[in-house]
Formats: C-alpha cells, structure tokens, sequence
DNA sequence: TTCGCGGCTTACGTTAACGTCAAAGAGGGG
DNA sequence: CCCCTCTTTGACGTTAACGTAAGCCGCGAA
C-alpha cells in the first residue's frame, strides 16, 4: 500500500485552507504530520483528522472541543476513551440546550418580527415580499 | 410625570450587567445616559434601549449590528425602520439555519456516541449509567 | 551561479466584548 | 476631619483562531 504522503501545499488546495491553519492545527495538536528533514509530510490520518476538525468547525465546536473529539477516534487507552465517552456526553447535552436556547430565541424572534410587519403594514411601508402575509 | 432616573448600580442590578458593561455600550454608542456633572442618570430611554440591546445579543446580533438597528428603530423614519425589517428577517433565516446545522451535528454526534459505545461495551469498559441501552 | 519557489520558524497583529486594576473625586456618617 | 462607598476616567489584559510579515534554507531550472 502507498503511502500517499502530501505536502502542505497539496493539503491546503484539496481542503481549502492556509499554511498557518495547518501549522497552527498542528501547533494545537490536533495534527500531527510526518516529517522529511523539515518539511511536513501528511498521511491519510492527517486528511481523515482534518476532515473531522473542518466538519467540528462548521458545527461551531472550538479547537479545545475538537481535540478531545478527535480522540474519541483515535485513542486506544480504553479508560482514557470511556473518559472522552462522557465528555462527548455533557458536550451533547450542551449542543441540545443550545438549540433549545436557540429555538426559543426563534420563536421570541418571530413574535417580534410579525410586531413590526404588523406596524409597518399600518404605514402601508411593507418592503416587497413581506405584503401578502401581513393581512 | 417623574423622571425616574437611576444610577449606574441600579441599573446592574435591574438588568444583570456590571458597571463596565453600560460604560461600555455608552462608548459604544449605544446607549446615551444624561450626566448629573460626572455621574451616568438613565432614564426610561435608556432602559428601553438597553431591554433591546440584550434581546439583540440573544438573538446573537454584534453589537455593531445592535447599535445600527437601534438608530434605525429610533429613527421614527419609516423607510428605515422597514431596513431594520429586513435586517431581523436576515438574522431570523441565519439563526434558523443555525439551528438546523446545530439539529444536524447532534445527530450525528449521536451516531458517534453510539458507535463508542459499542466499542466500550465490547471492551466491558462502559461508563455506569450507559449500560442499559448499549446492549 | 543566480533565480524563484515552496517550506520553515519566530513572533507580533487582529477582532469582540468586556474584565481588571489604578488613581482620584464627590458626598454622607460619625 | 476622617473614612467609606459609589462613581469616574484611563488603560492594559483576555480568549480564539488564525493573519501577516520577516528572515532563512534547500532545490531545480536557466
């Protein structure tokens, strides 16, 4: 089996990031590239990793947050792993009571805002789009 | 009709912030407290404002964006407030579209969980509590 | 050999929303 | 008069996730 090892500028184009973000990833320890001499030499761990911490991101977790994800992956230390277990746990009952928060703050938003489209349409200042569902 | 004005600690301790925090929406310009020579008065205005400005940060406007709306709220000009309209509907798809991300990502850091579940299970390391529904 | 390119390390800069002193003044109680 | 509390104006500190040089190295092409 090749290895397949890319440097870091193969990396940043297929995942479209910079130089300093893998080396701070790295920095952070959530990476942890080969090296050749000084380069930096990354394997498909390092492209599976990363995909993991982009996805994390898009999901709002920080770099703290993700880490400690990533070793709900990759370690194998079974105490360590039944430790990261429920520290995925708390974190999923956070993510919950975020969107319930978030939820909330919706509806409160909703309220608001049909408030204002009702006080705009007695202006008769509707803006387009917004006239057919303030009758 | 009485001014009712108040001081710098009644207002923390009618809306939960601290002294710095008011300073700092003052410098911000957003809110705008009468002065007795040195000292900060606020008065109903101010508390309107205020009541807006921490219903802006739930719904997770900057405080820039805050101070825009609040300008443009108070700006009695129709044609602005109908701005603030459609700036609330951007901000209201934005946070529904949070949500759904957020919905989305616990899925599937259920699936995770219940994949490292399993795996804890089979190496008779599960957490208590966990046990039950891992069999 | 000299360029230019890609990579490396070191290290200061950036944004948001305050936190955290520090020094000082005004006003009231004893 | 002294002290205590509240308040004021600076002004530097904090956190996250990189951005942005500066300066150096090795390699292949011209």
């Amino acid at each position: 089996m090749t290895e397949e090892l890319s440097t870091i500028s193969q990396m940043c184009a297929e995942f479209d990031v910079t130089p300093r973000t893998l080396r701070f990833y790295e920095y952070k320890g959530l990476l942890h590239p080969k090296r050749e001499g000084q380069k930096r030499l990354f394997t498909y761990k390092d492209k599976a990793r990363l995909t993991l911490i982009l996805r994390g991101k898009r999901f709002g977790f920080s770099l703290d947050d993700i880490r400690e994800l990533l070793d709900l992956y990759y370690l194998d230390d079974t105490t360590q792993l039944s430790r990261t277990y429920e520290k995925a746990l708390e974190r999923l009952a956070a993510m919950i009571s975020q969107r319930d928060e978030l939820t909330e703050a919706i509806a409160e938003m909703e309220g608001e805002i049909a408030k204002a489209r009702k006080a705009l349409s007695e202006k008769g200042a509707l803006p387009d789009g917004a006239r057919k569902a303030a009758e």
